[in-house]
DNA sequence: CACAATTCAATTGCGCACAACTCAATCAGC
DNA sequence: GCTGATTGAGTTGTGCGCAATTGAATTGTG
């Protein structure tokens, strides 16, 4: 009566597929960076609005302090990011950029260009992909 | 000029969130069956068809021998597979189910439908989201 | 046949992801 | 003010994901 799932038939595979490879489509401009995929993440909250908290960070992303911790780390030891134990309490951390981190989002512009050059889908396709994927994403962590 | 190049950061994060979240509402029913998500594929593939090599796992998975290896290892330890040296090319290594890994199968076929009811989205829609990520995946691997 | 090129799996090294835990700082109730 | 609960960051351990390398088996070419 239960058949073996088929791994094409796979919604949830198609989504590990698409964003590998948009990942993969990136990885070239980023090593010109010197960022990995989440540290640009990182990044691009940063060049939002700043300092912002550990914690912050992670509610942005999805991502807890075991991942971000390290990967600030490192972003520290890039000279891109600095660490400062926030005054008013003591147990936050903000994450404050330095001139170089700010510096190199002018050189980060280039970057999303890519994806949609190598998309091949039209914008419209594109806005609907972006709609569907927000909605899904909303009612599968309501379900967690 | 800035809009599109926005919009496609966000179809990318998108991808990035929409993933991470398919995985963790399949991370509880995958708990039960002892799997991981990556381990559940590599078993989709083996209960199409078996045995498979090391190679032809990594080329419907996207995945090389540097994250298959362990993984086959870590599934043999539980045994579900067999490894074992091809007789014809002594290069290749078949990957072959045992009962109790096929057996598992029939645990499994109840978990996709956990993504369906929690997806939140209609038959239609799952289906065009499919079809969308299979066109931007391909599209996305040409541009590599 | 010889032997260079290719193929296949495994290994190493690095960087996420995430669960589980520690520890200090803060807050809420009394 | 005290004390128990909560919050925030960090650490540890496990398992991907991918680049680069190694080494054995096979294939292609002269």
């Amino acid at each position: 009566m239960t058949e073996a799932p088929r791994l094409n038939h796979q919604v949830c595979f198609a989504l590990y597929s698409a964003s590998k490879a948009a990942t993969a489509v990136y990885r070239p401009v980023l090593d010109e960076l010197g960022l990995t995929y989440p540290q640009y993440l990182v990044m691009l909250v940063l060049w939002e609005d700043e300092p912002r908290s550990v914690r912050e960070l992670g509610t942005e992303l999805g991502l807890d302090s075991g991942t971000l911790s390290p990967l600030l780390k490192r972003l520290e030891t890039l000279g891109l990011v600095e660490r400062r134990r926030s005054a008013e309490d003591e147990r936050r951390v903000e994450i404050h950029l330095t001139d170089q981190g700010r510096a190199l989002s002018e050189r980060a512009g280039a970057v999303p260009q890519r994806l949609a050059d190598a998309a091949g889908l039209s914008p419209a396709e594109l806005a609907q992909l972006h709609d569907t994927l927000g909605r899904l994403t909303a009612a599968l962590h309501s379900a967690i």
